[in-house]
DNA sequence: AATGAATGAGGCTTCATTCAT
DNA sequence: TATGAATGAAGCCTCATTCAT
């Protein structure tokens, strides 16, 4: 089964910086604190207290606050954020999908469950993506890395077999994205459920029409 | 000609308020910089120098650096937001408008110019929609306000005369915004510019497709 | 008369400098604290507490703990001791001294007032000069002004006279000046008075002897 | 043959002590760094780090920092210096010298090639003497001990030979001291070598002529 | 109304030191 | 003996805010 968590992909890179259960601990808190007040409005003596920890604990393994924000977003936008694309891929292209329809409501489903499991992160990412220059332009590579990647082959067979709209990729996945978030952000920034079952049909069936030659 | 420019409305604003010249930069030193680097990154002395003006000035008119932020924000989500909304009504649904191809490519080229003439505002109430929940409803009630409002009257006209599909209007709604966000959101991250003719009318031949029974 | 009391140059930049008489009071606290228990010793709530002031206002002027450092030090360094050159020249060099002799023991009692008038600043810069390279390369360039200004003119002047040895300016610089630190330096390091007038009586009568053909 | 190395002696004293290796490598690490970036700025982690070291292990023998600044400087000061002084005795004194100006010379020779060998620890008295006040006392009884030891001696056998002038031999000794001071401390401070031949020579000439009746 | 010096709480970070393993 | 994670006090510095002029 595929990995769809990145509290799993990140348990995994924690283990090898040899963090301690404190530094997690750290870690976890910083997550938390993060998502809900923002970076900025999140102390060291915040994630501290709430870590269970000294404040020198706090900068044993990180050596600034910006550190912990790179140990928590460096992996989602470095190294899940690719790894979950392939995941993605087996999952969803392998398969033989039936048709362009089925193949779009897995792959939507897919990624509101990947966000639905991550919302801290994506809240963190989204805080940071108004100020943070780098960052910002890390999630544009990213875009572009579906597109040249199996998603864009898999746009490109739908395309010949005359099921997907003979656009750009790169408009194409615009709005595949677009409409994904649409459902995926007001949950996020209100931290309400979803019902990703429901969403993913709903936003299926709406590209499809939008979609179809 | 309909006020389609917040820093317009925004001086109005202003004039009520009785504020004096300095005061004034101020504010606009705050917009500038809230939007560049962030209400929690801007000092106000930041501010001050930027605007010229003594720290003392600062806290004259505005008492705190958060009134200062409600100072900018309050109108966009009160009264700007409700107002641009009117005027909106009148440019786009008076005319006797041809078709619902037609009158989506207005309402979308109307919002997406908006956005463009306010990217400062609309980054500020980005940032802050995420950490402060006061704001994520006022952002909520707008939708809400749209359905009600002249939208919701067009939208209902159209599904009677058989062009706009029969979905909840408020599933609709969030197509049209979440279709225009796809556009103009990376265009304000990036702080790049949009041409707003190619992009309304490249979003409205999607959601006509999307959208029409 | 001669200016000879760095504090009374001192107090002249720091005129220039528009400081108020609260930061006026951190420099005398630090310059105090410095010279006591050496820079690092002393702590910013040191310096805020002997100046009777908030530890905010120590930032107010002097942007960080350094920059006092600077503002006590650059003077010393940049202005003072040139000007001091300068005053020494008039005072020393114009009148029509009868011999070497005299010359001598004018110089060095006028040096050594100098360093007695300003202790403080003389132990600090000993302490910064040891690990402080800027610091080390500024004291180089000292001696070098000595000899490539008025006191090489009058040390060229008593050779020419057959008063003074033949050596290498520099070598005779070095004498004089070591054998001044001999009495000032032990004094200034044990915060001890000295009686300027027989040290430099002393050290006169040492010099003239070494240095006579 | 003469021991004229502090670290050798150095090396006795921590045999005593019965340091492990990686203690001894404590020290030596300890000695570079305090030398180089003075006490307050060189810390314990920086020290583990250059001895290859544990940060635990730093302080199994050291209790303290300034244990570890104790175990550096206490022999130079306590038993290394006075050791030197006899050391120097023999080599110095015990030959029949045929004149004072070679036993100058020599004397001056021995002493700056001590210094030049154990600059580190120079550089270490020179900080600490400053503002360790103990330090600065302990210092002070070494001229006396070159007084009343075999250095007296000498020099009042050498004003009974009519070869050395007759002033107090505390004022001798200043100038003995001062003048090779005036060699050794630019080098040690700018961290620079210097020929001892010549530069012994230099100092001899300058001392003879100023000493001599 | 405007100034800007002053405040002091609080933020980030360092570091000497301890202790369980 | 050696380790290194953990501590927490203290250091430097920032900043929103106040107030006398």
């Amino acid at each position: 089964m595929a990995i769809n968590n990145i509290q799993a992909l990140f348990a995994e890179s924690l283990n090898e910086l040899e963090l301690t259960d404190k530094q997690k601990a750290v870690l976890r808190a910083s997550l938390t604190l993060f998502s809900e007040k923002g970076f900025n409005n999140t102390s060291t003596s915040d994630i501290a207290q709430m870590a269970g920890v000294s404040e020198g604990t706090v900068y044993k393994q990180f050596k600034t606050k910006e550190g912990i924000l790179a140990a928590i977003i460096g992996p989602f936008i470095q190294r899940v954020v690719p790894k979950a694309a392939h995941e993605f891929t087996e999952a969803v292209i392998t398969p033989p999908y039936p048709d362009f329809s089925r193949f779009l409501e897995t792959v939507i489903k897919n990624r509101m469950d990947f966000a639905v499991d991550n919302m801290p992160q994506l809240r963190i990412v989204l805080q940071e993506a108004i100020t943070n220059q780098e960052m910002l332009t890390g999630l544009g590579h990213l875009l572009d890395n579906l597109i040249s990647g199996p998603l864009g082959t898999a746009f490109r067979h739908y395309q010949r077999s005359g099921e997907l709209i003979k656009w750009p990729l790169i408009r194409i996945a615009r709005y595949l994205v677009t409409t994904v978030m649409g459902y995926v952000l007001p949950a996020a920034l209100a931290n309400q459920p979803i019902n990703t079952n429901q969403a993913s049909k709903e936003a299926a069936e709406f590209l499809i029409r939008g979609l179809t030659p």
